[in-house]
DNA sequence: GCCAACGTGCTG
DNA sequence: CAGCACGTTGGC
């Protein structure tokens, strides 16, 4: 079918009208929906084109996958047994280029896209379909016949741009859902997309420098609420947080990290790579692209390739691999990339894009943009500074939904450094900077142990040397979690798996020598950290240094602030273990979370509140292997019931009794308030547990140790390993229950103040006939073969 | 014609 | 307003 562009807006509307009468009789709709309400149509259809529905590109590594099977979306798929009433991709298969349908032809000249028989970049850009994603109208620049072309190529979808007429209009894109621009899915449907924000145009092998850039905004003065709604999260002045600077409502807040793909323009600069012989005789002249930058962004490169430089120089390192402290950076560059890595990811997270438009506070004020009317990308500004905007601004904005309702005498809260060296306070309970914040918790006792001491016993009181959360400091959630609700706005780009090319580009056009498989066994030495500097170096590393491969494992322990950009990192990430312990992650995140990674079989919640944890009770959680929810601030029998129940989602054709931890093997519930209550589930809803950690549960006793033991559970043959130190309503008596365990391998009785070496001395004995045991430490038992 | 899935209206 | 439902488009 040939594109309709030329929009006839009465006859669209009746037309899907009618269709929608005929098609949809809608037997659950309400009262307001029985009687058709008008078609509503984008405010400024009268000048567009009918929206053309976008394809997949069947290129990128999202469409090259398989569905995952796990998804939401999945679930609901036939071929997985589920309802087929939603009719969505599934998440991991989201196309990253949705592209134009094979059928779509230039408005003007009724012909196809013709950049394939050109040679030029030039003219391919010139003889390409472009689609405005404000008037929807698909043409060839060339066909155009405004002398200016002053259209603005948005370089996150293929064949997508404001085109000349409304650009010069000062029409901006995305007023209404409808206008968000073509080939959006998530972020696109839902409003105030964070991530497909639209950019300056970025040169497609320079085609795009065809297209003038849009000189800048403040030609566009119109500022339309409704924009920055749908465009970008507000800026949350109204929750006394403080407000942005003007700058910051340029920010795009797009990505975590500094993966972007379009990060291709980080690369080094050309100074330091003929400065450097060190760094250029490694990278002999990288394509980046950009080589024609302006000097605006010189010094936040250079800074860039310094950080490089001295990722690389490490030498040291390449032999052992992170841990300790080195992961203790890579975490910290996790939690807080912007801060911590001057170099941070602002560049693809905050191109201050035409199109990202101003917050809603401060829509019309848009002459920040302005001053660069030359300027070839306007994306970026001094790393350090941006980092610390787009953090706030970030903060602020999950605050902002946060609070948003009923908190408008709160104070500000502090939400970052005020100076560079300056670590974040705001949600740390950290030290002196602990107030008030958390009174509740400060008179709050669980499991008998008053709340001091149950966040800072394991290594401040425990003779035990655990390894596992020491909560030193626990992070003092807001008022309320923070509700991310920003969350749904990030378009999910799922993570690449192959990531072309296979060899570095280099500017001469030749490749370099090394093969990407050969890099990557390099970068596999690199700590987190360093990987997301070499992400920064160009196009081609910052692919490779995504592959999840090197990303298996995600360390966000402690993190104070769990942003939204991050959560989405971690999910283009999709790391097989991720550890969220003692940090301020809200339910909100979590779920979103947890949804978009069904390959996460590790997943460490430590000291996070139950507000949070809860997310697991409702989202359709993945198929843990592992759980850690020790010192899970409210988790008690009741709540560990709602843990261990099906899911709550069960419509018709959804039905999933199960429990949604069925496949727990190692369950870590030290300093919880459970009760046999919780262990009669555990036994009866985790067939496949191995590892049971119950340390500094005061209320597990011998008869917990017979439930979990005795004839017809489960836990009496999977259980290999159990931990119930600290535990002292435990005695002597619960070794006589482990005699009947099949596989049990090890079991922790250190400081049960009731169980004595006597006898576990006796169990060893009694039991060396079958299993040889033997005291590893003083109660603590284990198999000695 | 079938199937996948995009885009958007509607509901809770 | 998030998420669901479904008409309809697009590919094959």
């Amino acid at each position: 079918m040939a594109l309709s562009l030329s929009g006839d807006d009465e006859e669209y509307d009746s037309e899907s009208e009618q269709q929608r009468a005929a098609n949809r009789p809608k037997p659950k709709m309400g009262p307001a929906a029985a009687t058709p309400a008008p078609v509503k149509l984008p405010s400024n259809r009268s000048s567009s084109g009918a929206r053309r529905r976008r394809t997949r590109c069947r290129k990128c590594e999202a469409c090259l996958r398989t569905e995952c099977g796990e998804c939401h979306f999945c679930k609901d798929m036939k071929k997985f047994g589920g309802p087929g009433r939603m009719k969505q991709s599934c998440i991991m298969r989201q196309c990253i280029a949705p592209v134009l349908p094979h059928t779509a032809v230039c408005v003007v000249c009724k012909e196809a896209g013709k950049e394939d028989t050109l040679e030029e970049e030039e003219d391919k850009f010139n003889f390409m379909l472009m689609e405005c994603s404000i008037c929807n109208e698909i043409v060839h620049p060339n066909c155009l016949k405004v002398s200016d072309a002053s259209g603005v190529v948005n370089d996150e979808l293929p064949n997508c741009w404001e085109c000349p007429k409304c650009n010069h209009a000062g029409k901006s894109g995305k007023v209404l859902k409808q206008k968000r621009g073509p080939g959006f899915k998530y972020a696109s449907n839902l409003p105030g997309s964070l991530l497909r924000e639209q950019k300056p145009l970025k040169e497609e092998g320079d085609a795009s420098s065809a297209a003038k850039r849009r000189p800048d905004r403040e030609e566009t003065p119109r500022y339309r609420p409704e924009e920055s709604l749908h465009r970008q999260p507000p800026l949350l002045s109204p929750c006394n947080l403080p407000r942005p600077r003007p700058e910051d409502k340029l920010r795009k807040k797009r990505k975590l990290f500094d993966d972007d793909d379009d990060d291709d323009d980080l690369g080094v600069r050309k100074k330091e790579r003929s400065d450097d012989p060190y760094f250029s005789k490694l990278l002999p002249q990288i394509k980046t692209e950009e080589d024609d930058e302006d000097a605006y962004e010189e010094h936040n490169d250079e800074g860039r390739a310094h950080h490089f430089r001295s990722a690389l120089e490490r030498k040291g390192r390449f032999g052992d691999a992170e841990e300790d402290g080195e992961d203790k950076d890579s975490k910290n560059e996790l939690l807080n990339p912007f801060i911590k890595t001057p170099i941070g990811d602002s560049d693809q997270s905050l191109c201050s894009s035409p199109q990202a438009g101003p917050s809603s506070e401060g829509g019309s004020e848009t002459q920040e943009k302005g001053p660069r009317p030359k300027a070839r990308r306007k994306r970026r500004l001094p790393n350090r500074e941006l980092s610390r905007e787009l953090s706030k601004a970030l903060n602020q904005e999950i605050q902002k939904t946060d609070d948003c309702p009923a908190n408008e005498n709160r104070q500000p809260l502090k939400v970052e450094p005020e100076t560079e060296n300056e670590e974040p306070k705001r949600l740390f309970r950290n030290g002196t900077e602990l107030g008030d914040q958390r009174p509740h918790l400060k008179t709050k006792e669980m499991n008998g142990t008053p709340w001091e001491l149950r966040h800072f016993y394991p290594s401040q009181i425990t003779p035990l040397g655990f390894n596992r959360s020491t909560p030193t400091n626990r992070p003092v959630p807001p008022h309320s979690p923070p509700k991310c609700v920003q969350m749904e706005r990030h378009v999910i780009r799922p993570p690449p798996i192959s990531p072309p090319p296979d060899r570095l580009p280099l500017k001469d056009g030749k490749t370099h020598v090394i093969q990407r498989e050969v890099w990557m066994k390099v970068f596999g030495y690199l700590t987190h950290q360093e990987l997301c500097v070499c992400m920064r170096v160009c196009k081609t590393w910052n692919r490779w240094c995504c592959d999840k491969r090197l990303w298996t494992k995600i360390d966000l322990n402690r993190c104070t602030s769990i942003t939204p950009l991050m959560l989405s990192g971690v999910v283009r990430r999709q790391p097989v273990s991720l550890d969220l312990s003692w940090t301020n992650i809200s339910k909100k995140q979590l779920s979103w979370l947890i949804n978009r990674l069904p390959g996460l079989r590790v997943l460490k919640l430590s000291g996070c509140s139950w507000a949070a944890v809860s997310a697991l009770c409702t989202s359709s959680c993945p198929l843990l292997r592992t759980l850690d929810v020790q010192w899970v601030e409210g988790l008690k029998d009741a709540q560990m019931r709602d843990l261990l129940s099906p899911p709550t989602d069960n419509r018709p054709g959804q039905l999933d009794n199960r429990c949604k931890l069925r496949n727990v093997e190692d369950l870590r519930l030290a300093g919880l308030d459970i009760t046999d209550t919780s262990l009669r589930l555990i036994s009866r809803q985790m067939p496949l547990l191995s590892n049971l950690d119950l340390s500094y549960c005061n209320h597990i006793n011998d008869q917990s140790v017979n439930l979990l033991t005795a004839a017809g559970t489960t836990t009496r043959d999977s259980l290999t390993e159990i931990n119930l130190s600290v535990c002292n309503r435990v005695t002597d008596h619960s070794l006589n229950f482990f005699k009947r365990c099949g596989s049990i391998c090890q079991i922790d009785l250190r400081f049960c103040k009731q169980v004595t070496k006597t006898a576990c001395e006796r169990f060893i004995a009694e039991m060396s006939v079958s299993v040889p045991f033997r005291l590893k430490e003083e109660k603590l038992l284990e198999k000695s073969s």
